[in-house]
RNA sequence: GGGAGCAUAGCUCAGUUGGUUUAGAGCAUCUGCCUUACAAGCAGAGGGUCCGCGGUUCGAACCCGUGUGCUCCCACCA
């Protein structure tokens, strides 16, 4: 068969996934083995992966198939998250751009549309993770508005607000005025940004009507009489229900029983006192507005003041403002603020650096507003889910570093608002009658029940005659995301089933550090509470995804690179090869496309030592005389890279233990580029169009198939598909069973470090006596243990090109001398040396063992070392001095043979 | 304002209870090679005040203190 120049990696992969499908690998069902169970993190229906998913769907592959090669029942289940505000967002944009104004549209025919969106972009998610090679169960692909997983929705809801834990109230939310939805405070996003502190005035009279003096010079100079505030939402004047100033504070002690008017609308509000005022800050004087502000609503509550809505729920300004009604909030600022100017009300701009609340899907400034919504009681549920993480049931990776961060959210976490004024999602199952009572219930069959149940005998009301109307809110999408672990196995529709008890709890949650309070936390106290067992046991963090120059990978950036282009440019395996090589755990990773085209050429390293191998698989010596020959001048390279093989193994288990899958790639790597292909491969290399031993050809093989099943899990495609061509058999390497590592004998590996630096040490000594590979030379090597060199004469010769080697108890004249610990390897040539380079060379060498020797001497002669210092490091002192020395010595030795 | 983390080669990072030949890797750089697997390659090389200062110790990249500079999270001062 003849192979192409480099590896294809288009054809190969889509074969073997194919096939792995054929074969069905991927697919679980509960049986006899311990179960190794990973839930995707559904990306939402609202476009296509980048690469953030790419790094960790790569994560999750590798430990499911390191893992099924490892005896366990893998089991990935993949998904799609509906994203309610962030699919409805976009399906609204992209009904606009088709003319279609959502609001002319019922619920059922908007829905119609939202699921035809996700119909497209799921399936174009479900491709991606395909093409990079995941090994998920195809046949348990779940979405969070599937029948069964709606239904548990619904259940939780019902349970939780039967427990108490769900309510219903007024309460100042964070309003999305363009989704026109309520938010989480964990949906809101805050920026710091220079914003302005505009000064106003307020007329003040005494209670009678009497107008009252300016406290501040300033405002007596503006001719103003009043008080003066500070804010820097001039808009909202129209909504402010009192001024407030501080009891303690003298300049207005005068204003008890006071009022203020508010500019441009003229309204009396009263002058209150209140500890909470800063008397430091702006005047000292603050508006209060207790519809649009937290801190004012507070302080509202507890001086019973009025609350006047002034913004409408689309962010213009409402009929309460009375002027510039119906604009929107930011222009009526700029107008409000021109006007109170022109008016002189307005007496002082200042810079200001604030902080503004973003909504996260829509990007709007959100608007803390005043309205009924549903709540999730959090302090219940927090304890348990605390409780898990400090106790180390959950172990967080890396290390603890997100430790402090989880335990300080759950300390202090706040209620929850679960309802959102959209339609994409699951609708909140409450009733309300006439009346206004309230009846949460799976159906309305049962709501109905209920209230008839809740009414007197007397009654003439029946289930005929009445009407019940459903809340139109559907829940927050986390709402359905904190049952993930669970309900993809049906553990809440169908609690206690054989599937949810083998699966559950899962093995590992790779997610990105940025939603472990919007999910990570939330799962476990949903696992806590409907399963009373933690939903993982590890959480692997992945850090964030950023350019080269380190920044976010966006949009608007056009820095972030379509998954499948790159897959299409590369290949998977380079894909996977490029992001997990630069991917330390929990860090950050700057992508570069570097990096693939260093994972392609791996592949390409791999498909060339294949070619190799193929060569000589052609001109195997079966009866030759050579036989016995080369495997005894092959004997040590055999035995090295055996131990070499398994040394790493032992590595790699222990790094992908500790979740270091990148060093842990690394270390594959460096393995096959580096001992296997420049060094083992060309130590057992047969002369030219010589035939290679059989059995040193299968031994050959053997490793480079396990090099191949080290690998597979982070390379799939290519690992596959050279593990076939490297043999006949038809068993396949993805669900390849690892055997225990051997024991490794640590001096052979030793000895070939050593041999590996006598080897480099005299190419380099040729190199710098500017010889060409092609020059042979002659070498001699003067040494106290000649019997060492006997199973690596050969391999000597062969990698410095030397076309005799002998043995010599003096200098050789007339040489390139080199020198490798007490060793001196003499170098003959016809070319005429360059000794002054030489030489130049073993002085510098010789300065630096001697500036050495002096350290470790001074080591040994300082005697509170001798006294304290460990026996072992010592001895290693005492060694490294030793061996110092004898290198001083030999070096001198062939500097005299130079001059 | 509170908390966490980071600072090691040009870049990205290892360095696992303080001692392992006066600090390692990958990428990038430089030199020489189109050597019959591989130029997307081979062989070699150079490159570091381990952020500054102070301390603990026989011994510090590592532990402690302090300063500086970055990053992230949390928080209702208008």
């Amino acid at each position: 068969m003849e192979l192409t120049k480099n590896f294809e990696p288009a054809a190969v992969e889509s074969k073997w996934y194919k096939h792995w499908l054929s074969q069905r690998y991927f697919n679980s069902k509960p049986d006899g083995r311990p179960a190794f169970t990973v839930v995707i993190p559904p990306p939402n229906v609202t476009g296509v992966l980048h690469m953030g998913h790419t790094l960790n769907e790569t994560v999750q592959d590798i430990l499911v198939r390191k893992a099924r090669m490892s005896g366990f029942n893998t089991c990935w289940v993949p998904g799609s998250d509906h994203a309610s505000i962030a699919t409805e967002a976009k399906v609204v944009g992209m009904l606009k751009e088709k003319g279609i104004d959502k609001n002319s549209l019922t619920r059922e025919e908007f829905l119609k549309y939202a699921f035809e969106w996700k119909d497209k972009y799921g399936g174009i998610i479900y491709n991606q993770i395909e093409r990079l090679g995941c090994s998920v169960d195809w046949d348990r692909t779940t979405f969070t508005m599937d029948d069964h997983y709606y239904k548990a929705v619904i259940k939780v809801f019902i349970d939780l607000y039967n427990k108490g834990l769900i309510y219903r109230g007024a309460r100042m939310i964070n309003w999305d005025s363009s989704a026109k939805t309520a938010l989480s405070d964990e949906e809101v996003e805050y920026k710091d940004l220079t914003g302005k502190l505009y000064y106003l005035t307020y007329k003040v009279t005494d209670a009678d009507g009497n107008e009252l003096g300016s406290p501040s010079p300033q405002d007596a100079a503006q001719g103003v009489g009043g008080i003066s505030i500070a804010t820097q939402r001039p808009e909202t004047i129209m909504g402010d229900t009192a001024i407030c100033v501080n009891p303690a504070d003298e300049r207005y002690a005068h204003l008890k029983g006071a009022f203020a008017f508010v500019p441009l609308i003229n309204r009396r509000i009263p002058i209150i006192f209140d500890d909470y005022v800063d008397p430091a800050f702006g005047t000292g004087a603050l508006k209060v507005t207790p519809a649009h502000d937290i801190n004012d609503y507070n302080l509202g509550l507890k001086h019973n003041l009025e609350v006047i809505d002034t913004i409408n729920e689309d962010g213009t300004m409402s009929a309460a403002a009375q002027i510039y009604v119906g604009e929107d909030r930011f222009t009526a600022r700029k107008k409000i603020i021109k006007e109170l100017l022109e008016k002189g009300f307005l007496t002082k701009e200042e810079e200001y650096t604030t902080r503004l609340g973003y909504s996260q899907r829509t990007g709007v400034v959100v608007e803390p507003r005043i309205s009924t919504q549903w709540f999730v009681k959090m302090k219940e549920l927090a304890e348990p889910a605390l409780k898990a993480v400090v106790d180390g049931d959950i172990k967080i990776h890396p290390g603890d570093k997100f430790l402090a961060t989880y335990k300080y959210w759950l300390e202090n976490v706040k209620d929850w608002c679960i309802s959102r004024q959209l339609w994409w999602g699951q609708q909140i199952p409450a009733w309300y009658d006439e009346n206004g009572n309230l009846f949460v219930a799976e159906t309305e069959e049962e709501a109905m029940t209920q209230k008839l149940r809740a009414m007197s005998p007397s009654s003439q009301l029946t289930a005929q005659n009445s009407q019940l109307t459903q809340d139109a809110d559907v829940l927050d999408t986390w709402f359905s995301s904190w049952l993930w672990p669970m309900e993809v196995f049906k553990g809440i529709t169908a609690p206690g089933n054989e599937e949810a008890t083998y699966y559950y709890p899962g093995s590992v949650l790779v997610t990105g550090q940025d939603i472990i309070f919007f999910w990570v936390a939330r799962m476990v106290m949903a696992g806590m509470e409907y399963e009373k067992q933690i939903p993982f046991k590890d959480v692997y963090f992945t850090g964030m995804v950023r350019d080269k120059l380190g920044r976010k990978m966006s949009k608007s950036l056009g820095n972030s690179p379509d998954l499948l282009d790159l897959i299409d440019k590369y290949g998977a395996d380079a894909v996977r090869f490029g992001i997990m090589v630069s991917s330390p755990a929990g860090n950050d990773l700057m992508f570069d496309e570097n990096s693939l085209e260093q994972g392609r050429n791996f592949n390409n390293k791999i498909w060339n030592a294949l070619k190799l191998l193929k060569m000589w698989a052609l001109r195997q010596a079966q009866d030759s005389p050579t036989y016995n020959e080369q495997l005894t001048t092959n004997k040590f390279a055999i035995a090295w890279f055996e131990n070499r093989l398994n040394k790493v193994r032992s590595e790699v288990d222990s790094l992908m233990n500790q979740f270091r899958l990148s060093e842990a790639l690394k270390t594959i790597y460096s393995l096959i580029w580096d001992d296997f292909c420049s060094w083992y491969l060309e130590w057992i290399k047969p002369g030219f169009e010589q035939p290679i031993d059989p059995s040193v050809y299968n031994k050959t093989i053997s490793y480079f198939e396990e090099l191949m099943q080290l690998l597979h899990p982070f390379m799939p495609f290519v690992t596959e598909e050279i593990y076939h061509l490297l043999k006949t058999q038809t068993d396949d390497l993805c669900v390849k069973q690892f055997t225990a590592a051997n024991k490794v004998d640590e001096k052979i590996l030793a000895d070939a470090e050593l041999l590996k630096q006598v080897i480099t040490n005299i190419r380099d000594g040729r190199n710098k006596n500017q010889l060409k590979p092609k020059e042979s030379i002659k070498l001699f090597i003067e040494t106290d243990s000649k019997e060492s060199y006997s199973d690596i004469e050969n391999i000597i010769c062969k990698q410095v090109n030397a076309d005799e080697l002998s043995f010599t108890r003096e200098a050789v004249a007339g040489t390139i001398v080199v020198t490798v610990e007490k060793d001196k390897f003499y170098i003959k040539t016809d070319k005429e040396l360059d000794t002054a380079t030489l030489k130049d060379d073993l002085l510098k060498d010789l300065e630096h063992q001697k500036s050495f020797l002096t350290s470790v001497d001074k080591k040994l002669s300082n005697e509170k070392f001798v006294q304290n210092a460990k026996p072992e490091v010592l001895a290693l002192e005492q060694k490294k001095k030793a061996d110092a020395e004898a290198r001083i010595q030999t070096i001198e030795e062939s500097l005299a043979t130079i001059s």
